[in-house]
DNA sequence: TTGCCTATCCCCGAAAAACAGGAGTTTTCG
DNA sequence: CGAAAACTCCTGTTTTTCGGGGATAGGCAA
């Protein structure tokens, strides 16, 4: 029983890549690949295949989103994340989307198969490397705001000030003031500046 | 006279893609690849070859440092930048820093080939998209600080007050008032929130 | 039901930043 | 050289933020 295969990467030289580095293969067979969500989730009407290798950054649509998608379509396939960046965040979201496994673009041809042939027996893949990052990214964790909460902290990196944000939000400048109090005191920063800094880097504006 | 290319990328997949997408072409010949910059470096030592394919993104140090490098050991080769984003920073970088071409990685086969024997012959190749997304970006153009300033952002944007900043870099909290100034100014921004985010935005931070 | 969280609102005082000026010195570069 | 740019410092005033409080009301879950 061959394992079929599909790709998802809006990069024509890393669907190359895989193709070559799984032809050696014999028990998987590639069954196809798709450039575009379009294209994906219209191969996936004809024919489905056991495993689909996902990008996480695909141009239109993030991977994660078509991923929600395809799992509520079709349960059965089993979606492993690609990406080139270890970003705990990213990781996260793309299992909590119905992914079963997540690679880096930088895996050997072995872990590549490994990952294959864990997935498609329904229990989960991480490589090392990821598996080590979410571990160590479990220490300074994405605090969960609150919708208002995030609503304020954009509007405050746009420039505005709580009397500004309060108008906007048609809320008294004092409330304003207090979201603002809680944001610094959950993203531990010590003042606006760094605030901003922080939730730049934690890809929160 | 075949055009001898060589590969750094960390990614091994990505160099599989380039192999494969290149195997056609009668005029290329790949000479080999490198998945590190010391590995890269020591094969130029033995063998230079004509056009390096240079990831912009490698784990240890950045392509562009190591594209100075090499074209400052070897300014015979010409060097195609690659990159799965189009941003115009690290374009500009790149370029700046002895690049002859970029291209993303979503590249189709021929405008590689396309891209290879355009900078072989010493000329600028930059893909169409790129072209264009520099184009789009001239308008908001990243304003140079002076090494003042950009340490006062720095320290600014890590939470540090007129005073610290003052205090850290000896200078009188006025002064530092003055930098911060200029910086909004600078950089269109109305207060420090907008400024350490249009500083993130510019990867100035 | 009793908490807990979210969201809303308020007060105070101290500290910091923003705004508007002016002005001297050193560095850089054509 | 000479001008421009960078760096430095100053005095004010006004506005905003920050760090303490404390309070009410709705939703939701143990």
């Amino acid at each position: 029983m061959t394992i079929k295969v599909f790709i998802v990467d809006d990069h024509y030289m890393v669907i190359e890549g895989i193709r070559s580095l799984l032809q050696q293969e014999a028990s998987i067979e590639l069954v196809g690949h798709a450039m575009s969500v379009d294209s994906c989730l219209s191969f996936l009407r004809n024919q489905q295949p056991d495993v689909i290798l996902m990008d996480i950054n695909l141009a239109e649509q993030s991977g994660i989103e078509l991923s929600a998608t395809i799992k509520r379509l079709y349960p059965g396939i089993f979606i492993l994340g690609l990406s080139t960046f270890n970003q705990q965040s990213f990781i996260r979201k793309m299992m909590d989307n119905g992914a079963s496994g997540y690679v880096l673009k930088n895996v050997t041809r072995e872990e590549l198969v490994d990952a294959i042939n864990t997935i498609v027996k329904g229990k989960l893949y991480l490589s090392h490397e990821v598996a080590r990052s979410l571990r160590a990214a479990e220490d300074p964790e994405v605090p969960l705001l609150t919708r208002r909460e995030q609503q304020v902290l954009t509007l405050i990196a746009e420039g505005l000030t709580n009397n500004e944000v309060a108008e906007k939000l048609f809320i008294s400048p004092t409330t304003v003031d207090t979201h603002r109090k809680s944001l610094l005191s959950k993203l531990n920063a010590k003042n606006t500046a760094s605030l901003v800094r922080i939730a730049a880097q934690l890809q929160l504006i």
